[in-house]
DNA sequence: CGCTAGGTTGAGGTACGTCAAGCTAAGTGG
DNA sequence: CCACTTAGCTTGACGTACCTCAACCTAGCG
């Protein structure tokens, strides 16, 4: 995941591989970190989709970000110290958690390594920016397409893509909390985006039909994904 | 600003005003840096407001994110190699810059001040974790309190509040492309929050009347600022 | 004196949300 | 095997929050 971003050496890969990471299993809805906790540890997503998750008093509550196998979830927490959201998991998934003192060693040890770490926070705030942006100045329609064009090629780089489909179990509940919307209003949006043809969507596999097409209708542009190889 | 979140050393703060800055003044709506360059240099606000600004096709435009004198705007370029949003100039600012070759030998010869520098760049990622709540989730009137409080405090920290006020002297038509409405509904929304109380907001002047109304209309936790003094 | 940028107001349209119901498929217990 | 439940999707009817258009007002400013 960060080898498409820059070339990493040997001894980084290396050093990565050599941390003390201690693997887990969430199932679909569990919590995998607290809002006000103060984790001693960073995560790794090795599988699975989680998302973080603001609440609000009346109940409601809005994802800001979805994560995909290969994202490094919990970076913030060494920087950050207490959660001011908490991330959970949106299917089943495996995580990998290593203490907050072996990264901040090894980004020590290593500065071109650790540059590479927090430029994953610097493109989840990229990410963030184009969601506002969506969420502000995007029809549902345009907004959805926009999310779908982002999928799909972060999960290219990571290999999770068969042919122009993939898989994302989500219900259209946790959508709507992703796309701020009512549940009824994202069936329609997903309705209207099937109908008029760039896409498919049934039973948790997301086809691309056209791709011309929902990039046209989602003003998708990949620059902030960052999708370059470069030294950083 | 740094220095609320942890202590910083008398070196480190030496290496930081020893570093080569170039200063320039930028007027009112004047782009500071623009969407697709590639910056070689980063930036820190020294007084002013200046925002983050995404465009979509039909003109209309979001903006992302507000800075405040003491933010360091653009160290994501440093990172991100291209920008894939514009920043701009919502007041008349003055800017200081620095090569990011400079900013790069600072993090690898003083890890911590390293830190602190990314630092900043997750705490404007949580900022935007609420702004993103705030788009989906809260109503406009809570939306715009919220950012009041939000505002109010980040000035506080840099002395930029005297006694209930500080100066914020942008339009609606701004306010609107940050809260993601049009013009005519964000009249009413502020005069909404003035007449019922906990505002006032007159000639780019604003006044908080009742700071725990304000806190209690916006529901409003500041833990994601990470205004607490803290080993890092 | 007229012009312009910005704030304010009213009227009417529309894109959303809410409520309520029906549908399907999967799971559970008899 | 069939009832029964439950989670998730879908649809229709209706209300409302927000947008758009259009005007008017005010305070600079040439």
């Amino acid at each position: 995941m960060l080898e498409c971003r820059d070339r990493l050496s040997g001894e980084e890969k290396q050093a990565l591989a050599d941390l003390p990471w201690r693997v887990r299993r969430y199932e679909r809805g569990e919590e995998i970190v607290g809002e006000g906790s103060r984790p001693s540890q960073s995560c790794l997503l090795l599988e699975g989709y989680a998302a973080r998750s603001g609440y609000l008093s009346n109940g409601r509550r809005q994802l800001t970000a979805v994560h995909i196998a290969g994202d490094f979830v919990d970076l913030h927490g060494l920087l950050l110290k207490v959660m001011d959201h908490s991330v959970v998991a949106l299917t089943s998934c495996s995580v990998a958690f290593v203490d907050h003192g072996a990264v901040r060693d090894l980004t020590e040890r290593m500065p071109h390594l650790g540059r590479m770490l927090f430029m994953t926070v610097a493109i989840d705030a990229a990410v963030q920016r184009n969601r506002i942006v969506g969420l502000g100045r995007r029809n549902p329609v345009s907004h959805l397409a926009h999310f779908a064009c982002e999928l799909f090629r972060r999960l290219q780089v990571v290999g999770l893509v068969d042919g122009n489909s993939f898989s994302f179990p989500v219900t259209q509940s946790e959508l709507a909390d992703l796309l701020g919307l009512s549940i009824v209003h994202t069936n329609r949006t997903m309705q209207e985006l099937r109908a008029t043809g760039p896409i498919s969507w049934r039973d948790g596999i997301v086809t691309i039909e056209d791709w011309d097409r929902l990039v046209a209708v989602a003003e998708f542009t990949e620059t902030y994904l960052n999708l370059f190889r470069e030294p950083r």
